[in-house]
DNA sequence: ATAAACTTTCATTTATTATTGAAAGTTCGA
DNA sequence: TCGAACTTTCAATAATAAATGAAAGTTTAT
């Protein structure tokens, strides 16, 4: 496999993937592409590599721009502009984290809050739906608060330790 | 807001998310229909409650079982069979988090290994490439062996000393 | 062995989501 | 202040994914 044809594989790769996670395939390779090049892209060239039109190029990268992980670069005597990826994979991760938790986990907090807080006993089937609609709220706000520290997790000296430990 | 709204709500805001995280949303509502319930449920029930075709509910129970999140249930004297969801979100977080892991993770896992291990270094371009997939390589791997305790992460008491240390 | 009760399959249809591209909008240099 | 160079918008179209429902398949009781 030479250097080509590695660079789609990844592109594609990424693609696919990020449409299994609910994010479009475009702004998914758009981003694969920034990631693994050493030099801010034009619109044109993102175009041009992947093959899509204009309007989906500019969409999409204003998307990855509203993420919070592709920037605006500026070349000196160039009218256009050009795009650079966050490289960081930890301030990636952290990004991403915040903007899904942002923008899917708590308007759902906020549902399981307001289901699970109504006024109904009366029967076994009210009871058990007012519990489980509560443990399910302690469940995601505690998960979303392991995923605002996501990268702490992975960073710091203490998870190495704990790693080890749970190795054992 | 009555029960009727509340548990109405609760599935829809569920399916919403699932689609939202690349899970289709009649199988996310049937999952929370299932998980809201006391008792076990029949597929008659099922489509009854959500206005869903014979086929699609049989194909989503199928799904679900086959991420080990719902089982089959017989009731004595019934013929038909009956449906109930893994209760214990624990259990259930890991069973997602094992099959994403299976089903997503370890795919790219192969494709970066491999994409990263070309005979490519002619080129800044090409040792940038080279470097930025060995990183991601390994940024994965180590999010996917976290993904693969996040209970344990959840649960154990070390976990609550590092939310405490962390929260300073 | 048969038929009723139930589930699965899958070709077709429908709904959803993504993409296109041309027109409108913006910015900047002369 | 004009127009070239570039970006954004969005209605129309295309691509993709999900749902339907009728026929085929399976199981069980008699």
């Amino acid at each position: 496999m030479d250097f080509k044809e590695a660079k789609n594989k990844f592109v594609q790769t990424w693609g696919a993937l990020g449409s299994q996670w609910g994010i479009n395939k475009t702004m998914a390779q758009i981003h694969a592409l920034l990631m693994v090049s050493n030099e801010a892209i034009s619109m044109e060239d993102i175009m041009e590599e992947l093959q899509i039109s204009r309007g989906n190029a500019s969409m999409n990268i204003r998307a990855l721009m509203e993420w919070g992980i592709v920037y605006k670069e500026f070349k000196a005597g160039e009218r256009k502009e050009f795009y650079v990826a966050e490289k960081d994979l930890d301030e990636l991760a952290v990004k991403i984290a915040k903007e899904r938790s942002k923008r899917e986990i708590k308007p759902a907090l906020k549902v399981l809050k307001e289901v699970s807080g109504i006024e109904a006993s009366a029967t076994e089937e009210e009871r058990h739906f007012v519990d489980q609609t509560t443990k399910l709220y302690d469940f995601v706000l505690k998960a979303d608060n392991i995923l605002e520290k996501i990268t702490v997790i992975q960073e710091n000296w203490l998870a190495k330790l704990i790693t080890k430990i749970m190795k054992q």
